[in-house]
DNA sequence: CGGATGACCAGATTTCATATCTGGTCACAA
DNA sequence: TTGTGACCAGATATGAAATCTGGTCATCCG
């Protein structure tokens, strides 16, 4: 499993110099000191080998939400969120190239299945912020309008102009301005109610984490 | 000018069914009845009719506009106003693919420089728009959350699975809900500032129309 | 004579055959 | 038992030849 992620190493490294289609299973296995065959000892092809690869980044993402839930439950707020995670993908070229989309850096995997990954368990956290009110009920189609919203800022930025002038953590202020006012109720929750509420973010945190270990390391 | 509009019918009409690289510049003469030399009479290369085709649409929406804004002055809001342009917008797949950007549709042209074309004078109505007092001064780089946010909507759409299943209109009150809450002031403001807003955008509009006029039909 | 045309051309694109590369396997070595 | 790299089929790149198409212009017609 050191060995696992040494190549997984390899993978990223070679990954964001070369991109997807330029970097074969050889270059990976050399640059990892293993032969080609030890590579699909642990995954079946080069696409698992990549969606590992993601995985293991999506469990970094996780592992920093949890990280910063424990430390301030507040910022399970659907605003702190959001901009949480933005910042997270703007640090994460890989994870960000695979929901930008960037063919460049990722090639034909833009289009893998994997993009529908619960990467983020989406419904799941919507319905606990619904139940403990971190979200207002009157927003129309709320899944929806609120992917969509958030989309935009992920979506958009590569091809704003405008976009080039600010930095991520304005561009993260952005959106979590733009959350705050069209997707929470005016009052901000009690502390008892975020700290709830982040107890349970955590513990679906903690439940994806297996499964993608699982899949990632087989 | 009647033989200019038969020209551009007869490329949106090809256009629609077979997308820009398959439409010829011969099939186009041959389908407005004209010989292929008289459509450089009036345009200069391929890229130009095409140029103009999407400004001439984009006339059609200004048209819609003001029509919509004479009738009622309360769609300058920009709750409202964002979601007629929605509406406008997913009625048009032209200019859609040109916003989306739609490879298959427009080819090439989706990286055209037209894209930057002040189509709807965005940064103008801007400035109109916070005179007015239509939008809420707080909002932290204002031009750019409301681009990145609106965008999203657009741009997401085509990517969504959810979005499958909601109608264009739900998808333009998602979008109206957005952003009425996030970037509008709480009280609506008066029927008096509303119509005088509507008129300043009436008259952006129309001061809009003659150079597109002019660059369609030279 | 001036506006319209389509034959024509250069360069772009497609095609097709050949050569190269690479994901994936497996017999064998350590 | 674990790891390897030679090997293979199919994918992809290459390049030359054939085709197509945007754009021009000498000619024609009203």
């Amino acid at each position: 499993m050191e060995r696992a992620n040494r190549i997984l190493d390899a993978t990223r490294d070679l990954t964001l110099r070369f991109g997807y289609r330029k970097v074969t299973v050889e270059d990976i296995a050399t640059a990892a000191g293993v032969g080609k065959g030890t590579v699909y000892l642990h995954w079946r092809t080069k696409d698992e080998l990549y969606e590992a690869l993601l995985l293991r980044e999506s469990i970094e993402v996780i592992e920093e939400f949890t990280a910063m839930l424990r430390r301030d439950p507040s910022q399970v707020r659907p605003c702190r969120f959001a901009r949480a995670s933005f910042l997270s993908m703007s640090r994460r070229p890989l994870l960000r190239a695979l929901f930008a989309p960037d063919l460049e850096l990722l090639g034909r995997l833009v289009r893998h299945p994997m993009r529908s990954h619960d990467l983020l368990a989406a419904d799941r956290f919507h319905t606990v912020a619904e139940r403990f009110e971190l979200l207002r009920s009157d927003v129309p189609s709320a899944r929806y309008t609120l992917s969509a919203a958030m989309a935009g800022f992920y979506l958009f930025d590569g091809m704003n102009p405008k976009g080039a002038e600010l930095d991520a953590e304005a561009k993260a202020d952005a959106l979590a301005f733009t959350v705050r006012h069209a997707f929470e109720p005016a009052e901000t929750p009690s502390p008892d109610t975020l700290a709830a509420a982040a107890a349970e973010y955590i513990s679906i945190f903690r439940d994806l984490i297996p499964p993608y270990r699982k899949w990632i390391y087989g």
